[in-house]
DNA sequence: GCCAACGTTGGC
DNA sequence: GCCAACGTTGGC
């Protein structure tokens, strides 16, 4: 069954261009454990993302990827230089796992955090609620859709 | 297992 | 840059 997710990004690290311009990418670096579970446990080829720009003026959302890799191990936890570099993580325990997205469409205009807080539709959403900082969490199939069609 | 201290996220 | 909210760490 297919899923629907939202991943953030700071438009400073990774945008919805790079993406663009990369076609495909690795999620690297997550480094939360519920976050990593939805991928490690959740994910799947094929599964639908909302790219959302966080830390950004203004953040919102600006496009949509689908998932096209399974949760597999995040290398840069075993790499010492990384910034991401998790001295606990090892070969046989990796701890961090990370997912491949591919690049679907950049919405023609970024859906502002106050826009989307203005749906009434939108009002269970993860993201809205007060105190969330998950970098990935689970949409409704009704919120993808509302949101990846309010912009073509 | 409790909880204070600390680090991080992310909107503003 | 500020700071509220949250997650993690580590002493006990």
């Amino acid at each position: 069954m297919t899923k629907y997710w939202l991943f953030k990004s700071e438009p400073n690290t990774y945008s919805i261009d790079d993406l663009k311009k990369d076609r495909k990418t690795h999620w690297d670096g997550v480094r939360n454990y519920q976050a990593r579970n939805f991928m490690r446990d959740d994910m799947n080829v094929g599964d639908r993302v909302l790219f959302y720009h966080s830390n950004a003026h203004p953040s919102g959302v600006t496009g949509v990827a689908t998932v096209c890799k399974k949760a597999y191990p995040d290398f840069t936890a075993q790499d010492e230089r990384s910034h991401y570099y998790d001295p606990k993580a090892t070969k046989d325990n990796p701890i961090w796992v990370m997912v491949d997205i591919a690049f679907v469409k950049k919405l023609s205009q970024l859906i502002s955090l106050n826009e989307l807080r203005n749906y009434p539709k939108l009002k269970n959403m993860i993201l809205l609620k007060k105190g969330t900082r998950l970098s990935i969490q689970p949409l409704t199939k009704q919120e993808f859709d509302f949101i990846s069609e309010l912009k073509i």
